[in-house]
DNA sequence: CTGTAATTTCAGAAATTACTGAAAATTCAG
DNA sequence: CTGAATTTTCAGTAATTTCTGAAATTACAG
C-alpha cells in the first residue's frame, strides 16, 4: 500500500473499524480512500493503493454503490469508471442512516408485526408479546421522529442538534408565555405536552 | 430449540439479525430469549432453549454483560446465575447508544484528532485534512447533542422525539413573540439561534 | 464484425470468527 | 479442609466470510 501517511492512518483506521459495523475490512478501506481523495478514482488506482485484487475492489465498489455511499462518475474521453463520494458530510450521514434504517429495523419491525399479529396462547406467549410491543412501540417512535427529521435541509437540522435537550427547557417556559402558539391548528400529536 | 412459536421467532429473527450488527447469532438468540422471558432464567435453561453448548452460553452472556445488557439475579438458596434484561426498553435505547459510542465513535475521533494535529506535508494530504476536519465537526456536533439529550429521563425524551421536525417551526415563531427567553442568562452556545 | 480495454462473476483458497467438549477454576455447603 | 455444583477457559474444529485469479462478460473504437 503506497499512500500518504495521513491518509494511511486513516485508511487504515477504516478498515478496522469496518469490522464493528457490518462491512468487511476493504470495503471500508476503498470508503476511506474515496472521501479523502481530492479527485475520482477508477477501480486500478484503488488497487494499487491499497494492495488488493482487482476483483475485491470490484466487489466492495459494488457493495458501497448498494449503501449509495459512492458516486460514478466519467471523465471524457476515457472509458473507466471513477468514483467519488458526495461532498456533503450531512447528506452522508443522511444517506447512512436512511440505509441502515432498511436493512436494520425494517425486517425487524416487519417480524414484530407479524407476531403480534397472533393470538398468544399462553401466558408466558402474552408476556412475550408485551414485550415485543415494547419494542414495537420504542422502535415506531423513534423512527417517526427520524421521518419528521430526516428532510430537514442541514443548516436546520444542525440548529436542532444544536438546541439539544434544550428544547425541553424551552417548552416548559412555553405555558408562561400568553400567545404562544396561537392561530395554530391540530395541537394533536403524540406526546405533545399541554 | 423447544421453544413456544411466538418466542421461537422472535428468537431466530434476533439470531439472524445479530450478524448485520456487530453481534454473533448466539449472543443475540440469548439476547432476544432473556428479552421475553418472563423470569430470569440460568445457563442451563438457556442451553436446552436454544440447543447451543454451555460454553457457547456462557461466552454469550460474558458479551452481554460487557455491553450492560444483561442483569444478573440471585435466587435465594440458589447458586446459580439467573439473567434477565432491563425492563425500561428506553433504558435499554440508552445503554445500546452509549456502548455503541465507546466502541464505533470514540476510537474514529481518536484517530481523527491525532491526524488532524499532524502538518500536512502537501496539497492532498492538506485537502484529506480538511475532509477528516469535516467529518470530525459533523460526529461532535452529533455526540454534543447527544451527550445533551441522553441525561433527560424518559418521559422527556418522549416528548422531545413526538415533536421532532415541529421543534424548528416552533423556533421560527419564537422571533414573534415578543418576551420570550427574558431572564435567561448565556444565550452562548454553539450554533445557538438568534 | 474484430480486437482491446474495462468490469464482473465465481469457484476455490485463505483468513477470520464462532462453537464445542474437555479440563480447569471457582464457589460454597458441610 | 473435601467435594459437589457451577462457571470459565481454551485448544481444536466447524462454519462463515473474505479474497483471489482465471474465465466470462460487457462496452466500444476502429
Amino acid at each position: 500500500m503506497e499512500l500518504l501517511p495521513i491518509v494511511q492512518s486513516f485508511v487504515l483506521h477504516f478498515g478496522e473499524m469496518g469490522s464493528r459495523w457490518g462491512i468487511n475490512r476493504t470495503v471500508g478501506q476503498i470508503y476511506a480512500l474515496l472521501y479523502v481523495s481530492p479527485e475520482p478514482l477508477c477501480a486500478d488506482q484503488i488497487v494499487e493503493a491499497l494492495g488488493v485484487s482487482r476483483s475485491n475492489v470490484s466487489m466492495g465498489l459494488r457493495e458501497l454503490q448498494g449503501w449509495n455511499l459512492v458516486l460514478l462518475k466519467h471523465l471524457p474521453d476515457d472509458r473507466r469508471d471513477f468514483f467519488t463520494t458526495p461532498d456533503d458530510v450531512w447528506q452522508i450521514l443522511r444517506t447512512l442512516a436512511e440505509e441502515r434504517k432498511k436493512r436494520e429495523i425494517d425486517p425487524t419491525m416487519t417480524v414484530l408485526r407479524e407476531i403480534l399479529m397472533q393470538r398468544p396462547a399462553s401466558e408466558t406467549e402474552q408476556y412475550a408479546q408485551s414485550r415485543m410491543s415494547d419494542m414495537y412501540g420504542l422502535i415506531e417512535q423513534l423512527t417517526n421522529w427520524y421521518d419528521d427529521v430526516k428532510k430537514l435541509e442541514t443548516d436546520r437540522l444542525a440548529t436542532l442538534l444544536a438546541l439539544g435537550a434544550k428544547v425541553t427547557r424551552l417548552l416548559e417556559t412555553k405555558d408562561k408565555i400568553v400567545s404562544f402558539g396561537k392561530g395554530r391548528k391540530s395541537r394533536r400529536h403524540e406526546g405533545e405536552i399541554e
